[in-house]
DNA sequence: GTTAGAGTGATATATTATAACTAATAACGC
DNA sequence: GCGTTATTAGTTATAATATATCACTCTAAC
């Protein structure tokens, strides 16, 4: 248990920030992005697409099979897995391997592997857009002559706020 | 079955370049490692990591499990994860996340999360020791004041021998 | 309106990993 | 050596993650 009379944290709702707008953001994105390269956003994609947006955390593909089955029937771990690949392939979510989950893409656009910052503590997600990581380690790796086509950077530690003082 | 009349590859035995005297050198390292740390390297933890290094490519623990089951009774996937939990918190072995799979480390003096360079072809891998690496993540997580605790690093690609010409 | 292909549903199964409890073994103080 | 304790390993069961395959449905394009 954690102590127990901590102030109200009244951070809360702002933590959320805007975060329907954030989704509905994503969504459009994903629309448009769908619409370009002539993929069909159906129903099916915006749902699974949604629920992984609606908490910046992680989502575990069992956990949106859940979720979707609440809002849907003829759920399947088929449906999701496929769903999630569909979602990838177009970049608009990433897989982070460190913890067999799910979170949306906060830069769809580019073509680029995600970098991941990921606190142990309250599961908080960032991705970095930090062009500078992929040149580093293209160069490291063309010390190898090694030609690199997917990187997997996953940073685990803590964010600002569960950092102790 | 693979094709019966092909060439005899001469080549496999230099590509395993001294791989016996590889093995060995893990395993004593891994000795002086454990003892250093008033740790027992039983047996069983010895088997595993000879499993483990018997190829340079990631081991999966249900291969593991089978491999032991050859040279050892009442081994089950308990036996394998446990074993391979305690190799990995020694620095000993690696888990490369986006394979569900694990590896021999080559530096287990040095305290450091592994950097992987691996081959979508040949499934070779190779940790890359580069100090660079790691200050580099440290500063662009520090931007975002994050502090990093674990680093996965897995770059996938082609090695050199695997690249069209 | 037919049709080809994409999308989804349904069922089964494979793969990866952990939990919880028991038995065996080594280390330690005496 | 001898019993005590802690560590290691064995045993059984099950959870969590992921894929294969085939059938049915919908939709876009003609």
């Amino acid at each position: 248990m954690s102590k127990t009379s901590q102030p109200k944290r009244k951070t809360e709702r702002s933590l959320k920030h805007n975060h329907d707008a954030c989704i509905q953001t994503a969504l459009a994105r994903a629309e448009v992005r769908c619409a370009q390269e002539g993929e069909r956003f159906t129903g099916l994609r915006r749902q699974v697409l949604e629920l992984v947006w609606s908490e910046h955390k992680p989502a575990k593909a069992y956990h949106l099979l859940k979720k979707l089955s609440d809002i849907r029937s003829g759920v399947a771990p088929t449906t999701v897995y496929r769903t999630l690949d569909f979602l990838q392939e177009r970049g608009l979510v990433h897989k982070i391997e460190s913890l067999n989950a799910y979170v949306g893409c906060s830069q769809p656009n580019a073509e680029h592997s995600g970098h991941f910052l990921i606190c142990e503590n309250c599961s908080e997600i960032r991705e970095i857009e930090n062009s500078k990581i992929s040149a580093w380690l293209e160069r490291a790796a063309q010390d190898e002559e090694f030609k690199i086509k997917t990187e997997t950077v996953e940073l685990l530690g803590l964010c600002i706020r569960c950092q102790p003082a």
